[in-house]
DNA sequence: CCAATAGACTAACTAGCGCTAGTTTGGTAA
DNA sequence: TTACCAAACTAGCGCTAGTTAGTCTATTGG
């Protein structure tokens, strides 16, 4: 029996019908969140989108602050495990920053709303951050650091630079997801369709290969 | 009623010790907008931070609305004006990518509160974003990407992925400054330091330099 | 079949918001 | 000095937020 996470939420064991009711809960919610952030939506929306009234929310979170961490632990949870796990299974190029970016990728095409979350956090919560987003952060980025200092091409970089480095490429990754509501708004074009997608992929690719090689080319 | 008595007209709208406090107000304004963002913002905090009681924030702005479109303008106004005459007047280098990311890091680290008001507008104004940020957006980007497509290494790109590299550059910028309170909370080093602006405006030149150049390196 | 209960509802509370009204104060100019 | 007025103050209104209490209903296990 693998260890139960720590079920820091959720007073009701919820029953059939309730469990799936949390979960649109949590649909609506994730979307609103992302859209305007944690002090700009209020839980009479969520309700509302949902198609109930807003003191039936307290039947499955007891409160706003449980509802978003509910939210951001759903979507975070799965995305660091698939990295983690990416990471260190030592499967082929697990150690390559094209390929990391590349996978990256493809697990925030699945849930393109975290990027917003997460971007509302640190845009936010500057000192008293989710505990949660704390926790992962950190490591992560030391990870990537990591990786960088023993990429091919690092010589190219000063040491104290390359914390620079991978902040530059987390910005690109996030931001792009994050700008997509607004740039659709802006031009018409759908950054989240599969096609511009894919353009962001091989860019990021290409980005990652102009800055992670040595200045002679050695394809592989 | 006749007797339009002498009154020499004001030379500023406000009174005299008046002015000095809209400005007060301002700065006030801007870092709890820049910290928290629009809605999570208190007129009371503004206040308290400035050492007066919230109503008198009505004797220089008529709305919290108002206070917030006179932050961003204060600030968007001159970076604007200052990049597009760099851009415009010929000077060397200004159609030079390097050279116009390096003057756009320049202007905003001395503003370094407005690339935060920008993201937070960008992630909540999808719709409704402030008319001023609009309009300032859409003919950057587009001077942007003309400036790409001429310049040189601009064969290495798909046409249709000059939007997305300029999106990336604008992400490395404005993420760079929007992260550093969390990033110095998280690690204890300071993004806006002196040492660090010019390590990532260092860092900016080189990517810059890496994906705008023909493959064989041309010195000049 | 009935009692229990999950989960919806309505009603309403409290706190804090933006904002207004009316008053006081202190510097400036006649 | 005195009149004026910008700009501060105190008090509080109306509204909406998150939250609680209490009720009704329909599914379900014994």
């Amino acid at each position: 029996m693998p260890a139960a996470p720590a079920r820091t939420f959720k007073p009701t064991p919820a029953g059939r019908r309730g469990a799936a009711t949390a979960e649109r809960i949590l649909d609506a919610a994730e979307g609103l969140f992302a859209e305007r952030g944690y002090s700009a939506t209020t839980l009479r929306d969520v309700a509302t989108r949902v198609g109930i009234q807003n003191p039936s929310l307290y039947n499955h979170f007891e409160s706003k602050e449980a509802l978003y961490a509910a939210v951001l632990e759903r979507d975070i949870g799965p995305v660091l495990e698939a990295l983690s796990e990416f990471l260190l299974d030592g499967s082929e190029g697990s150690g390559d920053p094209a390929q990391v970016a590349e996978r990256v990728m493809e697990l925030l095409a699945r849930r393109p709303r975290l990027p917003r979350l997460v971007a509302h956090e640190t845009l936010s919560g500057g000192d008293q951050l989710t505990r949660m987003l704390r926790e992962w952060m950190v490591p992560v980025f030391a990870r990537a650091h990591r990786m960088v200092e023993i990429s091919p091409g690092a010589e190219r970089w000063n040491p104290d630079q390359i914390p620079h480095l991978v902040l530059a490429m987390y910005h690109i990754v996030i931001g792009y997801f994050t700008i997509a509501p607004l740039y659709e708004a802006l031009t018409g074009d759908d950054l989240l369709a599969e096609q511009a997608l894919e353009r962001q992929t091989r860019l990021l690719r290409e980005i990652v290969g102009a800055l992670f090689t040595s200045t002679e080319k050695s394809a592989g």
